[in-house]
DNA sequence: TAGATTGTTAATCGATTAACAATC
DNA sequence: TAGATTGTTAATCGATTAACAATC
């Protein structure tokens, strides 16, 4: 009877993981959730909360290792499963998401490439041949991905959506302007690109506002 | 002194305006708080108190004309500043956003492409041609761009930032791995997908750990 | 006018921060 | 052992929800 981990949590670990990496990286072996915390722009106190939702990490007197901190965040984030994920839409979107996340995450593994235009078929992405949407079907039944990448046009999301599930996807990251809901059986997550622009439009817009506000 | 919006309330704003966007475009007039609540998938009175941290939009008894709603968040978020936009870095992501905002934004004009690597030059994507980046600081004395979509190599992003905020640079876009902090100064939302897709990993695996909890 | 629904105040709930005993 | 820092409880703060008077 584990209680649920707030969304609040669930948002902030993936920015500590990617903190940790960087740590990591340079060769730095141990931080205290001090240290932590003055890099991160957090309070400790909300540090050391977080991770006491999944146990202790750290030592007292010691503060925690960065590898096997980071190594137990990736577990808490389910990197460590195996994840198999295919791609819908090679188009922009799909194209950059294809050969960014090759680089830079761990978690799972993209298996497959599919799109509707014929002209596409075959067309090579970051080492994967785009195969027709038509075969997707035959190639789940097979390979048994979790999870889908939605990258087709809003106007097609919501039946690409309704067939992937139905062959067995668990997952969706949807890129397409329209939301997509999750259910008790789907997990979804939604990016809006233009969220963000708004999001800045409105910061930059505020700070203008503040500058008249302080001259008058 | 107007109090200072909570970070909650601007971050459901782009979601509330692609709601009413969609209600408009399928010719809704009016909605009370309840019939979007339910939309949406919040609560009314959330709904409610967030649009009243800027006033009253809404009439007792009627609700709120979706037109006249849209169009005042589309003015809280500043959308209507005419907000000119440079984007430095042509690789797949800044094509991608290229694109991909030319159709879904609003609220700022893309004005000019850069790209430091000499075979892109004068490529053009969705109507510009990419300019070398070592004629930033002109174009930017001429055309007084506030904002940037940074796009290049995390490698490049801080020296590049720090670049375009001596050139007048107010507000950031970031796609790079690595964060940007903003400053009293400049503005800056960070888009990371690899982010999401962790949170998507989180998601899964714990939708698979409850079903493994309820078959014990 | 009666019904509907807002704007807004008050109550609740949850998240963050502070504090400190436990312990390395 | 003394110093450092965690894990965890308690206090505070803020965000969400509920309730209702105002009013269209």
């Amino acid at each position: 009877m584990n209680k649920k981990v707030s969304a609040s949590v669930i948002n902030r670990l993936p920015r500590y993981y990617r903190y940790l990496s960087e740590l990591e990286n340079i060769g730095i072996e141990r931080i205290s959730s001090r240290d932590l915390s003055e890099k991160m722009n957090v309070t400790a106190s909300q540090i050391r909360q977080d991770l006491n939702c999944f146990g202790g990490f750290g030592q007292q007197g010691y503060g925690y290792n960065v590898k096997y901190l980071k190594e137990s965040i990736s577990k808490i984030l389910g990197l460590d499963c195996g994840y198999k994920a295919i791609l819908v839409g090679a188009g922009n979107m799909g194209r950059t998401f294809a050969v960014n996340t090759k680089f830079e995450s761990r978690g799972f593994s993209l298996i497959g490439i599919f799109d509707s235009d014929p002209a596409k078929e075959g067309m090579d992405i970051g080492g994967h041949k785009v195969m027709p949407y038509s075969k997707v079907k035959s190639f789940m039944a097979e390979n048994k991905p979790q999870m889908a990448i939605l990258a087709v046009p809003k106007s097609a999301m919501r039946r690409v959506a309704e067939e992937l599930i139905s062959y067995g996807i668990k997952a969706f990251l949807n890129f397409s302007y329209t939301e997509l809901s999750p259910s008790a059986d789907v997990a979804v997550e939604n990016v809006h690109l233009s969220d963000s622009l708004m999001r800045l439009s409105y910061k930059l817009s505020e700070k203008e506002r503040n500058i008249e506000g302080s001259e008058g």
